[in-house]
DNA sequence: TTTGGCATGTAAGCCGTTACATGATTTA
DNA sequence: TAAATCATGTAACGGCTTACATGCCAAA
């Protein structure tokens, strides 16, 4: 009944397509840049998804040469596509799954908060989301540091907010809880 | 080089082993009741895996008559099985992964905050988030309610805690951006 | 001229979901 | 006694990762 993850790939794609052409590999990129944190698919999964949409007729393509033999094939969504696209997005969004994170579940399973093993997870897991936090804040300064940017490109500032509260949140909860941790000697 | 998600399943099994011998049955239900928020593994593919660990000696089993007829396969972690469990819990911590969150990609691909769509995605999620919320705080209150509870369990009650508050973060945070969207006629 | 990036492809295998399948036991 | 739950299994399939593979182009 749950549905959950049917392919959601090609919706991505198209959604990308619906605001300008792009050949798989500027898919590619656009996970390694700028999607990289929300959503990422390897290349070997991309060009084949993309012939089989346009095998479906969700997409077309042109082909465009580069210098003088490599060739790059810019793919452009149909109005089925477009169709399709829409529909995706009225639909009720699917259920959340469950986190699978290492470090939730390495938590659960320690016995005691004595154990040393729990305030080096703690440590650990610390400094893999200051990290992270670092690092969505220097892509908010670099995209967003003007009022005007701050208009345009409205659902990639919504969701890189998110992300920089949310780190800061699990941040602000992990120092806590570890200064809460009985002293070891 | 990534490695990511090597078969955490497995070390997961061997965490509740650790506590206490278990059936594939209720490691199904442990995941069912108790640790769905975190962890989840359908029958299908516990039972196999179950077989596979005992193949390789990371745990032994025992069977229990139920009734008269309907055998229970009890399985205990051996020390060869500890062993690999400490030295799972000892590794770093694997690189966070994409979220891959349906509401976010949707949001990242609308084009302006003014679409009618936006306003109905983000009431959406809030509806979701809530009931996640309320389920949270609700089983909260029926583990934890007590002081003497949440001296035992330290796992559990740190990872039932963050998620609350992840999930209050990210209302507090979907309200006021409803709050911000510009109206519509 | 060499190195790194551009550009596209195939194939094997793992993990997880869904569906198919069977039968026993307990509870209402 | 019927329905719900207990208990365990197999099989097909899809999505994603990893590895293998090829060749062109631009810049240092």
């Amino acid at each position: 009944m749950t549905m959950a993850q049917k392919n959601v790939l090609k919706y991505i794609i198209l959604g990308l397509l619906a605001h300008r052409e792009l050949a798989g590999y500027d898919i590619k990129k656009l996970f390694e840049e700028e999607l990289g944190d929300f959503w990422y698919s390897n290349h070997s999964q991309i060009y084949p998804e993309l012939r089989h949409m346009e095998d479906d007729g969700l997409i077309s393509s042109r082909t465009e040469l580069v210098g003088k033999k490599l060739e790059k094939k810019f793919y452009q969504i149909t109005k089925s596509g477009q169709q399709l696209l829409s529909a995706w997005m009225h639909e009720p969004l699917s259920q959340p799954v469950p986190t699978r994170d290492d470090f939730t579940m390495k938590l659960y399973l320690l016995d005691s908060a004595a154990d040393p093993l729990t305030r080096q997870l703690f440590q650990e897991e610390i400094a893999r989301h200051e990290e992270k936090y670092q690092y969505l804040q220097a892509r908010w300064q670099l995209l967003f540091a003007d009022e005007e940017a701050r208009q345009k490109h409205f659902g990639h500032r919504c969701i890189l907010q998110q992300a920089i509260l949310r780190e800061k949140q699990r941040l602000d909860w992990l120092r806590q809880e570890l200064k809460n941790l009985p002293v070891q000697q």
